[in-house]
DNA sequence: TCTCCACCAGTGGTCAGACCACATATATTA
DNA sequence: TAATATATGTGGTCTGACCACTGGTGGAGA
């Protein structure tokens, strides 16, 4: 019906959707118009728009129940990387680059911890650390956040799942390594948290 | 049909097609079962198979072409990055933090590089750069290239093409700056590449 | 014989309608 | 009032029907 030039109509849905969650302001947790309202309004057929649902529904960006309706979701938790991972990441580079840009990206978050004043912060994650309640991808969760960089911690969430997925010995958590880094954090020398992050991560370089 | 339990026909079908291709031995380029095939092979409506297919494209796992059918794609230029952008990004189009992440990773990339031994490629781009037949953005392009890391590579794009939609006033192209950190990168010296980058760039930290 | 073109089968793209399974609200009944 | 039955709305799936496009095939014409 819309566009038969170039664009599939499930690409359009998809679009519109994303439009349409913009205009109405929806948030995580709200309830998007059924399959058959989402048809009307658009002028389309069910199955289009179901295509378009359930792309985005694998992607993880909505989450369907039956009986009920459509939803959006917390993009933390997707499918995404299950199945990127099962398709790609046999491919022993892309493993690699997934840690390498991992640890780089986590490393660009400290450099940018550094310039702001995040002392406070820094103690109470400190404190997380000294009484068990967190380990190695919370404590970066919580790095991450602090660096204040949307685009990192999206970035950042992705690959901690794809590394996850890998299944990648990390050995024991040693809890007296990130105390370091958060010291090393507070003393604002570049040089020292760097140093401190590659004893963590065992990194040569 | 298969599994009316928990799971949702279509992601039964992801599963298989998965499947299909790990026993086949389908590389990318392969054509896969049409859908009314798969239909047929997997007891399915063909509207179920259209979702599995439909939400695999999106992710950029395979491509359609009408009148021809449905074939694999390189896996290594995968969706993860558009997603980010198309998605998450638009969401809180936050200029500065696009701007703060390029240069980041921009820096990480030539991090990366001195640990390299592209000095052969180096002086080919300081050619370019001499004979005025780039400018910035084809410049980093290379860097980033020359970084090997697939998906710093993915996400420099999308963050370039977005920084450029940005319109942001760069000032004339001073080919001394990019010349000059050429220069640094050939020292292996990262504290000389990091300034000569910064100069380049203007930035102060 | 060779070339070109119309035709046809196969494929993806889309729509409409019909069920089913499930969840919730509403009306009915004990 | 409380428990139950019903109605309504939702996603889940299947079927069959077209359309638009591609590529091959076979026949007509040179």
């Amino acid at each position: 019906m819309d566009a038969p030039f170039h664009n599939k109509v499930y690409i359009e849905i998809v679009k519109k959707i994303r439009y349409m969650i913009e205009q109405d302001g929806l948030k995580k947790g709200d309830k998007i118009p059924s399959e058959r309202e989402l048809s009307e309004r658009l002028h389309v057929g069910r199955s289009s728009v179901r295509e378009a649902l359930r792309a985005l529904e694998l992607l993880g960006l909505i989450e369907t129940r039956r009986g009920e309706g459509t939803f959006l979701r917390d993009a933390k938790t997707n499918r995404l990387v299950e199945l990127l991972s099962s398709f790609i990441l046999q491919d022993e580079k892309a493993i690699k680059d997934v840690k390498e840009t991992k640890f780089l990206i986590e490393m660009d978050c400290l450099r940018l911890i550094i310039h702001k004043k995040t002392d406070e912060k820094l103690k109470n994650l400190m404190k997380l650390v000294q009484e068990d309640l967190i380990q190695d991808e919370e404590f970066f969760l919580n790095i991450v956040k602090l660096a204040d960089n949307h685009l990192f911690y999206r970035i950042w969430l992705i690959l901690s799942d794809f590394y996850r997925s890998l299944n990648m010995d990390q050995g024991p958590f040693e809890k007296r390594n990130y105390e370091a880094l958060i010291e090393a954090l507070l003393t604002s020398d570049e040089k020292n948290v760097l140093e401190a992050y590659k004893k963590l991560r065992k990194l040569s370089i």
